[in-house]
DNA sequence: ACCTGAACACCGTTCAAGT
DNA sequence: ACCTGAACACCGTTCAAGT
């Protein structure tokens, strides 16, 4: 049974999902994968590297994810933030630009592209999720049918954009920009 | 010669301006120190809670201090941002927003002030440049005597903010929301 | 009270050697 | 071509013991 790079990046994934970017360790992914922790650089340089293949993916759906659950657990929640942002009153949005653009820059975008994409993903999440929002409403006031599993459609605009994003991706020069920024 | 949780700090400060976040390891800091690994443990409860103490403060002085370098390396470079910014059309402005939203949050507070902390470690940054940078062209066109040292102006400006900061700051929540933050 | 010394359970990475 | 096994030079943290 051969291992492909896309094996150790669905794996590494799938750690990234259950128990978190602390335990994501090349050892641990090995071991997963039960091979010998050097094994793992015949496929890929070193763990930057690794991470640079689906870390920032990982991330964009991961945060949208979250923002839309946030939305969704307030009444008229994603009608309210696109209001305040529109105003520029929003006090959390920026920093999920920031996280977007950060991803999006660790995708290869320079950072001008990547504080539009960014502003894209952003503009998707709200409209996508007051669009669902609203259906809800009309469908608990039993005015409209349920639509079938509202994430799945929510999940699919969202890999609609980041395979857009990889398109853009430049895979040489893809921490550059982070390592550019001041240490974290 | 005893040793006190500041000098600690300190120290840490001066690996994390000369060498940068990775260089910062306890250990290294141990020896920077002349003293044993373990005897850090005495006076932190591990490296979290020693980056909480200062490392916040120093971010923000180093994204700022970068913030106002690129500036300056533009003719007209913080009035020309400063507009685009108000305009909404800003580019990396947001980026600078979040990371800045993320020391404060670092330092202890929750999302909203750090929203506005960040917004108000902006403005003052573009302002103080806008104003050095014009000051600046009088001076070359002879028109206006020299200021000395405008860094240590800007210096303390900023200063002033983060003991602002330092005042809200709860050291006990100090990572709890960066913690809820996706893995990075 | 303040610190040492040694240990524990980990890291990422390299590289000869195997198949 | 793909991987093992063992090593190297590190980590953060704990804790008995020293002074």
């Amino acid at each position: 049974v051969q291992l492909h790079r896309d094996d150790v990046v669905a794996a590494a994934t799938a750690i990234l999902d259950n128990y978190g970017m602390a335990d994501l360790t090349m050892r641990r992914l090995a071991r997963e994968l039960d091979i010998s922790p050097g094994g793992l650089y015949w496929h890929f340089a070193n763990k930057q590297q690794l991470l640079g293949q689906g870390g920032w993916r990982h991330r964009i759906h991961a945060l949208c994810g979250r923002v839309r659950d946030a939305l969704l657990s307030h009444t008229d929640g994603a009608e309210l933030v696109s209001a305040s942002f529109a105003a520029g009153q929003s006090s959390r949005v920026p920093e999920v630009l920031g996280l977007l653009a950060d991803a999006a820059i660790e995708a290869g975008l320079d950072s001008e592209q990547a504080a539009l994409a960014a502003r894209t993903l952003i503009y998707y999440v709200l409209g996508a999720t007051a669009d669902e929002q609203s259906r809800r409403q009309w469908v608990s006031a039993g005015a409209l049918a349920d639509a079938a599993a509202p994430v799945a459609g929510f999940e699919f605009g969202l890999r609609l954009l980041t395979d857009g994003l990889a398109v853009r991706s430049t895979p040489d020069r893809v921490f550059d920009a982070l390592v550019a920024l001041p240490p974290a």
